[in-house]
DNA sequence: CGAAAATGTATATTACAGTAATCATTATAT
DNA sequence: ATATAATGATTACTGTAATATACATTTTCG
């Protein structure tokens, strides 16, 4: 029933962490270009707060408050790179462990006893 | 006033096909581990709807959603050069240009003529 | 093909994200 | 040092993000 906002609230330590540094580099990348967070904010068309939470990283803002920020500094194209399957070995090994894919059924095999 | 959502609502076109490219990724990602939205959402702590909305490139959604998803399929590190100050070219070579940082004021010149 | 799981779609509900306004603090430049 | 701008912090308000339930559709595999 209710939205216990559960991820938002207090989300593993490894994606703080990582939220964290996401908004430092804004940050940096912000100032080296000497723009305000109101001209930032500006730019994105949203409030000042919006700029002011995505620095301190915060972990429920919404994801196009983020890349809307990056798109402004010009670095929206390091996301291309983010979770790409070319670069996920992990995946591609796994893939090619089982067959295609598709999240097909699970249980089953004929073993009904 | 009302809060109208700018971002969410209409981002840039640039970031709403950044937005819609990292969902696919991290679609293909978890179809590669044989998950399912369920079992993933689960493991983030999160219901299924949000899954499916970030696999959509929901604008809306919080960032912790997105980076939770990474996290569980193992790609979080992948966030790591995402604006770092050290990739960014085009940041150091303004920040050459001009004094050190920091958003200070803006006019003035001492010309005041 | 047909059963079972996965995913999509729709509606209702509620806590909270985003907003605005204001004041306090910090930093910059003259 | 002092005015000015930038940022931080607080409070109040409102739209909506995330949730749950339910049903429809699609996909997988025996």
């Amino acid at each position: 029933m209710p939205r216990p906002t559960k991820i938002g609230g207090s989300p593993p330590a490894a994606v703080e962490e990582a939220l964290e540094r996401l908004g430092r580099n804004i940050r940096t990348a912000r100032l080296r270009r000497k723009l305000s967070q109101v001209e930032l904010a500006e730019r994105m068309g949203v409030s000042r707060f919006v700029v002011a939470d995505i620095e301190r990283g915060k972990p429920t803002t919404g994801v196009a408050a983020y890349l809307g920020a990056l798109w402004v500094l010009g670095l929206l194209g390091h996301m291309r790179e983010v979770a790409d399957p070319d670069h996920d070995d992990e995946g591609k090994t796994l893939e090619r462990a089982h067959g295609p894919m598709r999240a097909g059924r699970r249980r089953a095999l004929s073993d009904d006893f």
